[in-house]
DNA sequence: GTGAAAGCGCTAACAA
DNA sequence: TTGTTAGCGCTTTCAC
């Protein structure tokens, strides 16, 4: 069974066209990947017959041969996950300018599967990866980057073969936090995703440092973790207001749990900013929307995606670059303002 | 140059397999497979080489030479569209289940490059392709569909090897329109996607037919076309309230539309519900948590996207299945309310 | 049941 | 510059 390019009945392949131009197939795989010089007749002579016969090598067949499949593998927590969605955008568009093709594959939750996943990727014969976060162990790692070079998204991992593109995510939460403090707020609550993912735990170190290098206390009831998006940050924002504790500004590690918070805030009748300062952390595309429109982290995931696809490109050609990760910014919208006493 | 997987410093094939369990490299082949039957003396000596040797066949290989890759290419509006997030899940998940691989391909907004990246698919040799709405040409698809099948969601097509999960995009907002209407509303505007979309195009026509069967007289003023998400929704908003026509809700053909929209309320002091009630399209994951939480309609996108993955599968065995597309479902929150006369 | 042999469509030495 | 030859790693007849 076989389902190439046809001609009508035909089946179309390269040596197809080196018949009907009066070449040998080498003089065509030459034309197509230009390889090396060959005469202008006979270039013309096969350009002509690949158009006659409209035909479109067989990049199975090529990578078999040529050991390159000009793919790389992009294993991401979630497919379609808001907040990568501009990195693997980018992803998708610096890997087509450079000739190389995603094969997207996300974890959907399920992290014991991921070097599951990245052998399968092996197996389909990719000539590098990008990983988005992900929990395999160093280890494994090190061993799978010396058959495929690996591209590492916010995560740090010294070793031959594999590099690294991280955000500070600590220095955005810094951020975050000292814009809070710079509006006079002094009791800041922090609702971060829950788990111990690098992540979490950076967004609640820049949390932690900030509020220290100020020289305030830091007081452990006013950090709540939060699973389940939306609806995590609403419990928790309620589990806050139920403690009675005194605060007037929330850090939350996520957009997502912000809006959480936004309508627990709401239900109590408490005004954002008014009454509570509240600042997220990605800049999801809806922040801008949100009541009040949110003031947040911008996570620059466009460039840290097309960084990732060049880095893994010239990992692949042996390089290995120096990279330059472009920082996080407040984006100050009307979510937040100067306390008053 | 070449990449496989490696035992030591040596290259670990199916032959290599085949030579470490003293049995022929069809024997190894059948068993990997399940092509035939083997004995079980053999079948062992095979499963332990193969554990020995940390062997992974060679998925490239293998589509050259069975003639099936076993992926199946999925052409989106975008890779990372929160629309469409559910159904590429879903899409994955039901692929995997089967078996098969999905090859995600975005069109990144270029709907002109859109056949060239069908070609691209069909010269990775994918099995099947489905393809989410796209403005491929029907007789191209038809023709694409002689050599790989197609499974079309979002946009109907009869044609051999071609299947379409299509949801009811037009009764969707009949829906919400039906429900404005039962809260009193007489003078419903509408802020659809701009475009000619089959999407766009089915909504409006649910808008129009469900007040016409109302008895009431369609406003052409009262119609928006917006573009650009959010800042679309707002503008619209913005337009429709400077126009100082007499309407009492809104629908939005999109939920990023209606979280626009609510912003540019937000800004003239216009309560919602109260002085205007609002209703989206999609229901995407901040919808229950807007200000106040959207009343939108709930696109059944997991059940399409599995069904489309299923469909596609079956296809591609050479059946022709019946699709049983679910319906789309108005979720009632709180950005609607009776009108106040 | 099992093995030998012939390819899948292409690339890449090696000659010429 | 061009053609010939030998694979890439696997599946699949076809014999036995």
């Amino acid at each position: 069974m076989q389902r190439p390019t046809r001609y009508g009945d035909e089946v179309v392949t390269l040596d197809r066209v080196a018949r009907e131009a009066g070449v040998s197939p080498s003089t065509v795989s030459r034309i197509l990947n230009g390889t090396a010089r060959v005469s202008e007749a006979k270039r013309d002579a096969v350009e002509q017959a690949i158009r006659r016969l409209n035909y479109q090598p067989n990049a199975v067949a090529r990578g078999l041969a040529s050991g390159r499949t000009l793919s790389i593998g992009v294993l991401a927590p979630d497919i379609a996950s808001p907040l990568y969605a501009d990195a693997l955008r980018a992803i998708e568009q610096s890997l087509a300018d450079q000739g190389y093709w995603p094969l997207f594959v996300s974890r959907q939750g399920d992290d014991r599967h991921e070097y599951a996943q990245l052998c399968q990727l092996a197996s389909r014969q990719v000539d590098g990866v990008i990983l988005l976060a992900g929990q395999v162990e160093d280890e494994r790692l090190r061993d799978y980057a010396l058959r495929t070079p690996i591209c590492l998204i916010g995560r740090q991992l010294q070793a031959p073969n594999v590099q690294s593109v991280v955000a500070d995510i600590s220095a955005g939460a810094s951020m975050a936090v000292q814009h809070l403090l710079d509006l006079g707020h002094r009791r800041i609550a922090y609702i971060g995703p829950a788990g111990d993912s690098p992540e979490a735990q950076a967004c609640l170190h820049g949390y932690q440092q900030t509020l220290r290098q100020a020289g305030l206390e830091f007081d452990r009831r006013l950090v709540l973790g939060a699973e389940g998006q939306g609806a995590g940050g609403m419990l928790a924002m309620q589990r806050l207001l139920d403690s009675r504790l005194d605060f007037s500004a929330v850090f939350a590690g996520d957009d997502q749990l912000a809006l959480g918070a936004q309508l627990a805030l709401r239900r109590r009748n408490l005004r954002i900013p008014d009454e509570m300062s509240l600042v997220g952390f990605g800049d999801l595309p809806v922040a801008p929307y949100t009541t009040p429109p949110l003031t947040t982290v911008r996570l620059p995931g466009h460039e840290l995606g097309s960084l990732a696809a060049k880095a893994i490109v010239r990992l692949i050609d042996g390089e290995t670059p120096r990279l330059e990760v472009p920082p996080l910014q407040l984006v100050i919208r009307e979510s937040t303002r100067r306390l008053r006493r």
